[in-house]
DNA sequence: CAGAATCCTTCGCGATACTG
DNA sequence: CAGTATCGCGAAGGATTCTG
């Protein structure tokens, strides 16, 4: 049985797209970075990552939270203590990190050597 | 020296960005994919992607030809012949690729698992 | 400190129709 | 066939201020 391209490269597209659903976006990897390389107070996150505001970064700690990907902790003290910290499934983000920054190196390269 | 993480993690970002950059929004990886696994023509890669409208991806072929990941080439008959190819450039996003399919594969499991 | 509230601008993207 | 033209919405994102 014969198989059209056009076909057959639906069902390698689906779960690229189901990937980009949940982490594209100008700021979720960078925050999945940050918090991975151990920033956990939202302040810290906010000041690791140039340019993002308080509010895109409260929005998208939600939006990762609800997809498990990261942890959101409230320590009841006074002055409430918030932190946020990596879960097993963003672990598991580590692979398609390192395959962008590998690409985004070699991208750069390309760029500025000429 | 000391290093703190939210100095560190910011040369981890910068790659990830830059790639981000070229290959985020809704369609571009799509393309790609459409375009490597043998989609040559307009209407051929138009059909390929559900949903796509020509108007958007007459842009996103536009950019992606802009940063060498396609090729565009005309042949000169009537009517004209359009056939996009891929690049070796865009080959090397093959590892991006894979990745983002396998982490798809596996949270659709993970959704629909439960 | 950890956000929420408000206002505003830009942009991605869709729908429809049209052209050489 | 290979696109372009026009219109427009809704969401993303920015700037600033405010609160417990």
């Amino acid at each position: 049985m014969i198989k059209h391209n056009h076909t057959e490269c639906t069902s390698a597209m689906i779960p690229v797209r189901d990937a980009l659903d949940v982490i594209s976006g100008k700021w979720k990897l960078q925050i999945i970075i940050s918090i991975s390389s151990g920033n956990k107070r939202f302040r810290e996150i906010e000041r690791s990552i140039p340019k993002i505001t308080s509010k895109v970064l409260a929005k998208e700690l939600k939006d990762l939270e609800e997809h498990q990907l990261i942890k959101r902790t409230v320590y009841d003290e006074s002055p409430v203590l918030v932190e946020y910290t990596p879960t097993s499934y963003s672990d598991s983000l580590q692979d398609v990190i390192a395959a962008l920054r590998k690409w985004g190196m070699n991208h750069r390269k390309k760029i500025i050597g000429k």
